[in-house]
DNA sequence: GTCTATATAAGGATAGAC
DNA sequence: GTCTATCCTTATATAGAC
């Protein structure tokens, strides 16, 4: 691999560890095994080269959710997928986790991908929903842009609730609570 | 006020704004309008400091959710109210954001006020929900504690989508589809 | 209690040799 | 392209005067 193929990734996971306050260019080099003058010369600097390492997991994390959201089943079953997949829970949303960084919320351009990813996955889950409402599997009355970022709200405060209490039970039961709500009732079963 | 009270009170505010390790015990001093040798003798250490910070702040919201959940109306309108209240979307949660800094979630003794501001709220959550349950306003095979869980994770998850697009638009979507889930219907109604 | 001085390390970047 | 040397600023803390 290459030098500026592994300073991107270092700085892809230190970014998720540490956030991009807590990342410096000399942590970034001892994990890359690389020098000074590497860097800068691959790199403008540091807010350069994490850009580059955001745009990489952005990229990946839209990948990971459209696969599972685009998978078979009826449009219940796949928003469940989404919620159920397996994710390392206490590492936090890479993507996510950048929202709390004032550096890069104070920076359009370091936002940007953060705010793209969120906003094509809520999309496509709100489509789901749509198409749930058209089959019958949902309620008409529900807002498929609303539940969308419930649905997308719950995973990310999940994470949240799971960093708190050191662990993933948290994440979970909130996961479980949305589906609940969320989970077609056949008719016979009076409410 | 006290030099101690003002270097908590600008310890507070930069939690909140940069996180812990964004927060630099220069900049505490500079917003507090106090020398180096102030802090350092009230508190042993930036750490310290940090502590009476956070424990100050998840007091006071353990009291903000709870005086809004203990208020006057139905269950369903005691959890309409406490997601719906007034909130400064865009500058976060100040517990929430705790637990994106690696130092805080390291530190057992940082993270324990966050943790324990969390739980008591979610438990206090699930009382109510399991008295709508009692009520016939919830369905009967919800799950107080998931619940409670899904309400706070949206609300931490919404902070995130909403500084990640810089509007508080998703923010309050999430909170209207949670809503909308959990919205009693009356029998008249076809579903 | 509060201040200024001082100390050591780290953050972030540039210069120039190879 | 990569390395080392060097630079200036900030982070965090201690010492000791007032």
């Amino acid at each position: 691999m290459s030098t500026s193929e592994r300073l991107i990734d270092s700085t892809r996971e230190l970014l998720w560890e540490r956030g991009y306050v807590g990342t410096s260019p000399k942590a970034i080099l001892e994990r890359a095994g690389a020098g000074q003058g590497s860097m800068y010369h691959h790199f403008k600097g540091k807010p350069d080269l994490a850009l580059a390492a955001i745009r990489r997991t952005a990229e990946e994390l839209l990948a990971t959710a459209e696969g599972v959201l685009d998978g078979p089943g009826t449009p219940y079953e796949r928003i469940e997928a989404y919620l159920l997949r397996e994710r390392d829970v206490l590492r936090g949303c890479p993507v996510g986790r950048l929202t709390m960084d004032p550096d890069i919320v104070a920076s359009d351009e370091l936002r940007a991908p953060v705010d793209k990813t969120f906003d094509l996955i809520r999309e496509r889950i709100a489509g789901i929903v749509e198409e749930g409402k058209e089959q019958g599997q949902f309620a008409p009355w529900l807002d498929g842009e609303e539940i969308a970022a419930a649905v997308l709200a719950t995973v990310q405060g999940g994470y949240v609730l799971a960093r708190a209490s050191g662990s993933p039970a948290a994440f979970d039961a909130g996961v479980r609570g949305l589906l609940s709500l969320l989970a077609p009732r056949d008719n016979t079963r009076t409410r």
